[in-house]
DNA sequence: AAAGTATTCAACATAATTATTGAATTGTAT
DNA sequence: ATACAATTCAATAATTATGTTGAATACTTT
């Protein structure tokens, strides 16, 4: 019974860490967060869980420190405490996307044409948002769009967007954003965007992707 | 009973991923394998676990996409097979150190002069070897300084490392390395050498992470 | 100070992970 | 072909994670 070296324990801590992004639903709660700040039992109902289960995903979550919390009159919220976490989970993707066949297979099932609808980089974004020549849609929840939003963005939460399709202007091309490169709002914006003959493409990923990289937020 | 979502179908994929990464002797198996390609048993006696117990922990990170293996006549080799698995890695590092309380204190503790050692940048090893101004060397084991090392670099397990310090020209920096942040060789390297006189340092991290580079490699 | 609410805790049942043993494969080499 | 070695598989036991339920806490607000 060898203690073990500092160093496995090093490592130990590591897989703790590991072992909290190692659930869908902390997933799905971390997805969330990176929108905006929210209380225990508001991220229950997104995500579907008891008010108990969640508390306690959550508390994991800030025991590895991925999140932290704060009062705010009766209830608690909680946030990402560091952008590091958002590049962590980025990094999770990028392996799951690229190693796993099974994700390759979701990935090109439900998000078909994930390549057929050209999705357009920040970079892309940016370039035409300056020369004015774009109309940008948030198609994410009021409250998170009133949390944080590309600049010039109009929000058009997916179920309202049928009515507002009225009000876009038609020659231009309009570029839809969600919360991240699997949610699939955006996805279906532009498809319905496209059947009422718009010219219409994606952002690559989303709105906390964006945020991350610095560029300029309302 | 409804049937998940795509979505969350999604992400329980990618935290079967996070799991693979949840278990510090995997983590270890994966700081081995960033060196080198290696069979079963030497991974299984290297990381002090049984065949068996080694031979599943491979399965399962070759599953969710970390490794491939070959067969070489009589073994089967295993290695890492994509850079993008190191940087996950690396941001695990990140925000475990950044985040989690007792890893600041592990690594403060054992790992205790970490800034007091001045560890050198990639950057700032590359421009002086190519000034010529510095004395690399490899503490690492010989089989792995043999898949590959720094340019330049001289071969000196831990173990050895004492006889050949008069061989070692005393009026020239020493900088050493080894597998990575975390590994101790490159510290106890760097206190032998000073006691003895040398002025060392130690790199940031380890030959892993120069090869990721892009930096030359021998 | 009392009442009310959001959150956390505790205890449980179920399920998943880990390590061990020994047997079964799968290939190589004689 | 047969023997051999390296690896994988299967079955088990022990540990750890997950999700419920209902009660306890810790605040706010009145």
């Amino acid at each position: 019974m060898s203690s073990p070296s500092p160093k496995f324990e090093l490592f130990a801590r590591f897989a703790e860490v590991a072992k909290a992004l190692g659930n869908a639903h902390r997933l799905v709660i971390l997805e969330l967060l990176a929108q905006r700040e929210r209380s225990v039992d508001d991220l229950a109902s997104a995500a579907r869980l008891s008010v108990a289960n969640a508390s306690q995903h959550l508390r994991l979550m800030r025991k590895v420190g991925f999140l932290v919390s704060r009062r705010n009159g009766t209830q608690i919220l909680y946030r990402v405490s560091d952008p590091a976490v958002l590049d962590l989970v980025k990094a999770l993707h990028r392996v799951g996307e690229r190693n796993v066949a099974e994700v390759r297979e979701i990935v090109g099932g439900y998000f078909r044409e994930r390549d057929a609808l050209e999705p357009v980089s920040r970079e892309q974004l940016s370039r035409r948002m300056r020369d004015g020549l774009v109309t940008v849609l948030d198609v994410r929840p009021e409250d998170e769009f009133d949390a944080g939003h590309l600049p010039q963005a109009i929000n058009a939460p997916l179920r309202e967007l049928e009515k507002q399709l009225r009000d876009l202007p038609k020659d231009r091309d309009v570029v839809a954003y969600c919360r991240g490169p699997y949610c699939v709002f955006a996805f279906e914006a532009v498809a319905l965007l496209r059947q009422h003959g718009f010219s219409a493409r994606r952002l690559e990923d989303g709105f906390p992707e964006w945020k991350a990289a610095d560029l300029p937020v309302a």
